[in-house]
DNA sequence: GTATATGCAAAATGTTTGCATTTCA
DNA sequence: TGAAATGCAAACATTTTGCATATAC
């Protein structure tokens, strides 16, 4: 695993490399993100968070500072169908979109690590003439310890 | 495959079992899902459809009628991650939600009926404990044709 | 007759944009 | 220095809500 200041250091270098400007509100952005990998954050969220360290910053930039991220493919941007984008970065030893399983009794996001779709990629080349970049699979459903009344976690923060 | 009438009278009644009133609003705006399976509609869509034959009806009636079609599991609320959710019916003969191809180039959704996914429900079962519902399968990517300079359709409805 | 559904307009929500000012390379 | 980035507020798009009226059962 490397370190939070490597990575960062590797995502500026990216930014520049492409002609964007490194500034301090960017940077602190993708600080909070760093902390929260997998915290599927919507852009409130981030802001409120880096707001916290850098009182000053803008909603705006927070929102401009996600899409130039996104479009650097260091940010992968998600929709669970509540009608706010959330935000996860893609750090290097999880290159591919994870899988996600979303209870609909806690309302919990949980991640399944693997990528469990290269056959079907394979598969959709073949039948359909579909070259995939991406994919995206979330599975709806109840966990077991839900079922049976102790939620996995946190189920009043999913709001 | 059974016919629009049938398939109508069908919703009704379940509409009606769960204690929902029968309207000429709701009969106009399944009607108008019931023509158009598979289009992917956004709620302005279908409201706009509906208007031509009854233009009295009002944008919140098509959202609140589709939202309750959403809770009876008539149909299926997607988030192709534009921000506007959109709206298929469930017919009896595709049980189960199908899958997708998002082209990056022509924005255009493709559907892969089949359910390639029965065999990775069981492993999230096994391996999670967590018991699916659901899912929803997206790829992204290109299609051939349209990597050529020939987009396979509409390329310019989709807006 | 009564609870439910409707239409309209207003409000709420999430996101984007214009523009004057500041900052980075 | 000059182009790019910021912060603010206003604009925007989509969806939800309150309420008086109309309708289905």
């Amino acid at each position: 695993m490397i370190s939070v200041e490597e990575q960062l250091k590797s995502m500026k270098q990216q930014m520049m490399a492409k002609g964007y400007k490194s500034t301090v509100q960017r940077e602190a952005t993708m600080r909070v993100l760093l902390e929260h990998e997998r915290d599927h954050m919507s852009a409130e969220d981030v802001y409120m968070r880096v707001k916290e360290r850098f009182p000053e910053i803008g909603l705006a930039t927070v929102y401009r500072t996600l899409e130039l991220l996104t479009e650097l493919h260091l940010v992968e941007k998600m929709n669970f169908g509540d009608g706010v984008a959330r935000f996860d970065l893609r750090s290097k030893d999880h290159e591919h979109m994870h899988h996600h399983m979303i209870c609909s009794i806690c309302g919990e996001v949980e991640e399944i690590k693997d990528d469990w779709l290269t056959e079907l990629e394979q598969r959709v080349k073949r039948e359909y003439g579909f070259n995939v970049s991406d994919h995206r699979l979330d599975f709806i459903g109840t966990f077991s310890s839900c079922k049976h009344g102790d939620c996995r976690r946190h189920c009043e923060t999913a709001s």
